[in-house]
DNA sequence: CTTGCTGAGTCTGTCAATCAGACCTAGGGT
DNA sequence: ACCCTAGGTCTGATTGACAGACTCAGCAAG
């Protein structure tokens, strides 16, 4: 018989991809971050742009704020009252690298024929950017067979 | 007045990451990519790992295996009739280095205070997997002030 | 050959989230 | 005094999440 998948021994109550996909894994969220990294900013744009519900709109970015990913800053501009644009934080911006991987992926499969419809240059370079994995000991790692998981120093066994 | 950030321009329809978030954008899929990717690989197994309903976890199943992400493999314990479980396509792999950035992220600004409960090796040198920005011209890409969104081969104008 | 166990589901009813569309509101312009 | 605009709220219908019970196929023990 096949032997159980030592992942199974372990609890995933602390697992931070379950946490991260919380605030992340509601349809529109990823889109909210797309606009902002792309500088759209304000609620109006992003809607507009975006096609989504007001209500859905109003929830992520406050879901987003209340996550410290997104914060408000107040801007004005001339002969209007003073309004409020989204920014990432720090912890916002370092979510880009999630960002980049999955709209890599998504071009390579769900692109029209003719191409994706952005793309992510180096500035100065002009070159165009992607996500690569790659170990600490600076080794470019390929293959999916070449990367294992194995338990942390927050692991906790698995009683269920 | 502030000029208005060249993104608006852009058509969203054929945005590649908002068509990867119609089937990676609910709360389980990267759960269920998790426990693929970890080895679990049966129903009742990550139903039990995970504690999500049956019928989400049916449906996530049936969803990934419809996108191509997933692929139902018939295998046999001695004495059992036969059964399925569920391995990632090529297409499935791809999506590695997102998960890998998710993790990476969740880690940095989600774990518990012990650390992570997971780590990612590198086979063969042990050392730590991790995902980085690269330009194509071999360049690493550190800030986000680096990257420039610029218009691809597939860019539609925006008519909103 | 009936009874029970197990993995992998389906069925049903409840409760929460999504969505579209109308309504509201504070400042500013005319 | 009235209208415009960005950024919301409110309302009701549809869709999705969830828990718990039920189903079904094949194998095994009695």
């Amino acid at each position: 018989m096949t032997t159980p998948p030592p992942a199974l021994a372990w609890s995933t109550d602390n697992c931070t991809v379950g946490r991260a996909m919380e605030v992340l894994g509601e349809r529109w969220t990823f889109v909210v971050l797309r606009e902002v990294f792309n500088g759209v900013r304000r609620f109006e744009d992003m809607r507009r742009h975006t096609g989504m519900p007001r209500q859905v709109l109003t929830d992520r970015l406050a879901l987003l704020v209340d996550a410290d990913i997104l914060r408000r800053v107040p801007y004005r501009e001339p002969g209007q009252r003073e309004r409020h644009e989204y920014r990432p934080t720090d912890k916002g911006f370092d979510l880009y690298p999630v960002l980049v991987a999955v709209r890599h992926w998504g071009d390579r499969y769900l692109a029209d024929p003719e191409g994706s419809p952005v793309e992510f240059e180096h500035v100065g370079c002009g070159a165009e950017v992607d996500v690569v994995l790659r170990c600490r000991d600076g080794h470019e790692v390929t293959g999916r067979r070449d990367v294992a998981t194995r338990p942390g120093p927050g692991i906790v066994p698995f009683s269920g």
